[in-house]
DNA sequence: TTTGGTATTGAAATTGATTTTCATTTAGTG
DNA sequence: CACTAAATGAAAATCAATTTCAATACCAAA
């Protein structure tokens, strides 16, 4: 790593250590805010700009990708495995990861078709996942006794 | 229109009815700034907000939808032609769209054999449009008479 | 037409994430 | 050891998105 590192130019340092290390073991769709709790548990004194600023190091030298989907916040993700989408369930905001194999192949014909040089694909599905449609399933039982009150409320307008 | 809010429990008013007309004129992929500044154009006394407030509005009532791609800028888009991904230009951030007839299709399956109860779909693909691919292979010849020179700057870590 | 209760508005303030600045420290080189 | 460029941490700046709040306007019911 540190050599891979500086044959960019850039230098090794035990804070930079520690956080690609704590990113690689994360691994999967770390946020800034959680790589800098990781890294804080272990060294207290190391700055979320240092994190935040390796996290972007990580992917100016490929070895991640921002993914932001859903929320506005800023996702990290390793580019080990092929390209794949995201499942985002918008009850529990988590992140389901499928193939893109023949939808890749697909996308990139279009892109030829229109004369566009792809560089990369974002696919994402959002909706509910299969455990928080149970929860709701479940708790739509238990309501079936008590009486079903019609809403009034207008819907709020914000997210 | 007026009425068809009305049955929803909104009141028309001036503005709301210059921020509806001018984001329907406006049409593709507009920002909230966009449309701000065109409202101005005809009423210099409508607030930022009120552009804001009724764009979400208007996706409310499912005239339009939020699509967030490249930048951190959010647009806002009709919602009267059939669902389409939307490839972004890296270099002149202009958006194209693509029809995403088959690509739906599978995806829809994908979804249902994860067991996943899809809301929306956001399909997007970056790289390089035809016409600033032009542009840049005009450049490149120019230049082929010119001695070529080595870049030594380290590519900004920013975007 | 007047009136009363809401919805809407505009300006300003707030939020929340990201990014930059800057003074200081440190890594890597000889 | 000494030098230089890179890296760090704290704080400040950015920037879009969202909220707050007092004032105003809509519109349904009298
Ligand atoms: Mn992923
Ligand atoms: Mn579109
Ligand atoms: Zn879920
Ligand atoms: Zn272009």
């Amino acid at each position: 790593m540190r050599e891979f590192l500086k044959t960019k130019g850039y230098k090794m340092t035990p804070q930079r250590e520690l956080v690609f290390r704590s990113f690689f073991e994360l691994g999967e769709h770390v946020s800034v805010d959680e790589l800098f709790d990781r890294v804080k548990r272990i060294d207290e004194s190391v700055g979320y700009s240092t994190v935040w600023r390796n996290l972007k190091l990580i992917c100016e030298v490929g070895l991640a990708r921002e993914v932001t989907v859903g929320d506005g916040v800023t996702r990290y993700d390793r580019v080990t495995r092929k390209p794949h989408g995201h499942f985002y369930c918008l009850k529990c905001k988590s992140l389901q990861e499928f193939d893109l194999n023949e939808i890749a192949g697909r996308l990139s014909k279009v892109a030829t078709a229109e004369k566009f040089e792809t560089e990369s694909f974002k696919v994402e599905i959002e909706g509910v996942c299969k455990s928080c449609r149970d929860k709701e399933n479940k708790k739509a039982k238990r309501n079936l006794s008590t009486s079903p009150k019609i809403s009034r409320t207008k819907p709020s307008r914000q997210k």
